[in-house]
RNA sequence: GGGUCGAUGUCCGAGUGGUUAAUGGAGGCGGACUGUAAAUCCGCUGGCUUACGCCUACGCAGGUUCGAAUCCUGCUCGACCCA
């Protein structure tokens, strides 16, 4: 049962939230008030969070609403994950997204496993009752076109087109298919069918989770709350973390990787990065932002490696920019029993996958960007005659990228 | 179903027979500066371990030409208008 008390501080329930819905704070009404919800409801609450098992790679974006739903449980309810293995055959036509290609079911298994594997860190896995996990295949597989007809009857064309992602693409002049637009009326209808109390979601996901209220209160069920979240900015501070946009931190990078890239956090970007991916009081931070930095940076590793393991990382990551590079324990290492001898150094680079192709090897040499042991190299065609040559050192290109070759 | 227009590199967008991996912008990467931030300045931005060379590229497939992203034919896809 859930020891929730209304007078009990609410702060993790509200913090890092950009929206709950509906929300009359001063209401009694448990289909008004989350609060009021929580604290009359006799049973733990079901929180649902649907996840898109099509990409197996988590960056730290995916894991803000997992994290507001580890709080969830702390607090005595029960994760409802779906995993959207029937949805991910549509894609949420917030972008451009277009019809993809259908997964197979073991595809399916596969990225759902990896996916929650890199989320251990997050959710409790553990307790009984706290995590429930459902394929939404397993009752959207089951409509048959009246039920789905139903569902479609629901909605009319107008409001499908004022959603965000369609009247972008209408106005753009881009396709919209029609099944794109059942998108929206699955994912609600897996709230009807897992009676969700509350669901999680980005702000994006506003109106698929308004629906999933309308179509509960039609199937006679109570509706559920939203509860919005922030999208996550990538370390570019401009645009939303995203692994296609290559400014994302993904949750199972190595150690030192994912303590650099938090390092160069934007400045304005800091105060929101502390208040999703940690749990520190925000009047507690240094006054001087690189130290925010280095305490952001320190932190978050340490949620997923540990914090023995995240301080490691950070002395040798502060050890490496000053050309320490006897310090490496944390560096990734590059087996050269792979490569084949006299090896140029930019094969090398594309090799190590320092560089993505042996041409920006080339190019990174020439820009000045590559180092070795800490010493620059501009010459492109230095060439290594065997492994001995390099056992031990430490390869760079650019300030974060480092790799320690050995034989 | 008919008509009109369109499809170019990560994205946007020039180019409408002839040195050319293909103007420009954005983004990305790198260098200087700095706080491994921002701003600014500069460079790079198809691939290939044998690089004044080879290969692949302007929706797809053919064709015309000494030579095409640019011309022709067919196809695919999209938008809009008409039905």
């Amino acid at each position: 049962m859930p020891s929730f008390n209304p007078s009990q501080n609410l702060a993790w329930l509200y913090r890092g939230t950009s929206e709950i819905f509906p929300n009359q704070p001063d209401s009694q009404g448990v289909d008004e008030n989350l609060v009021q919800r929580m604290a009359q409801t006799e049973r733990p609450l079901r929180v649902k969070l649907g996840i898109d098992p099509t990409s197996p790679d988590v960056h730290l974006g995916h894991s803000i609403p997992f994290r507001k739903l580890r709080a969830f449980q702390d607090a005595g309810n029960t994760a409802v994950l779906i995993i959207g293995d029937f949805t991910a055959q549509i894609g949420d036509p917030t972008g451009r997204s277009e019809v993809r290609r259908q997964l197979t079911p073991e595809e399916v298994k596969e990225n759902a496993q990896t996916y929650l594997d890199q989320m251990r860190p997050i959710l409790d896995f553990e307790t009984p009752g706290r995590l429930e996990i459902r394929y939404n295949s397993e009752w959207l597989k089951q409509l048959d076109l009246a039920e789905t007809l139903g569902l479609l009857a629901r909605m009319t064309v107008g409001q499908m087109l004022a959603k965000e992602g369609f009247a972008e693409r209408y106005n753009q002049d881009q396709p919209i298919y029609m099944h794109e637009f059942m998108y929206p009326l699955m994912q609600g209808y897996d709230s009807v069918v897992v009676e969700a109390d509350v669901e999680l979601g980005g702000t994006d996901q506003k109106f698929n989770i308004a629906i999933g209220r309308d179509l509960q209160r039609h199937f006679g069920k109570q509706p559920q709350f939203g509860l919005l979240l922030p999208i996550l900015l990538g370390t570019d501070g401009v645009q939303k973390m995203s692994k296609s946009l290559s400014n994302a931190v993904g949750v199972s990078e190595d150690a030192l990787s994912m303590y650099s890239k938090l390092e160069k956090t934007p400045d304005a970007q800091l105060e929101s990065y502390f208040e999703l991916l940690t749990n520190l009081p925000l009047n507690q931070l240094s006054e001087n932002p690189r130290e925010q930095q280095k305490q952001l940076a320190l932190e978050v590793t340490s949620h997923y490696h540990g914090k023995e393991t995240a301080q490691k990382a950070q002395a040798t990551a502060m050890g490496l920019v000053k050309g320490n590079t006897t310090d490496t324990e944390t560096v990734p290492e590059f087996s050269l029993s792979e490569v084949k001898f006299p090896a140029k150094l930019f094969y090398l680079l594309n090799a190590s996958d320092l560089c993505k192709s042996s041409g920006e090897g080339r190019r990174q040499i020439q820009g000045g960007a590559v180092r070795l042991n800490g010493n620059r190299i501009t010459d492109i065609n230095l060439t290594f005659d065997s492994p001995a040559e390099l056992d031990g050192k430490t390869l760079q290109v650019g300030k974060k990228k480092f790799v320690r070759l050995v034989s």
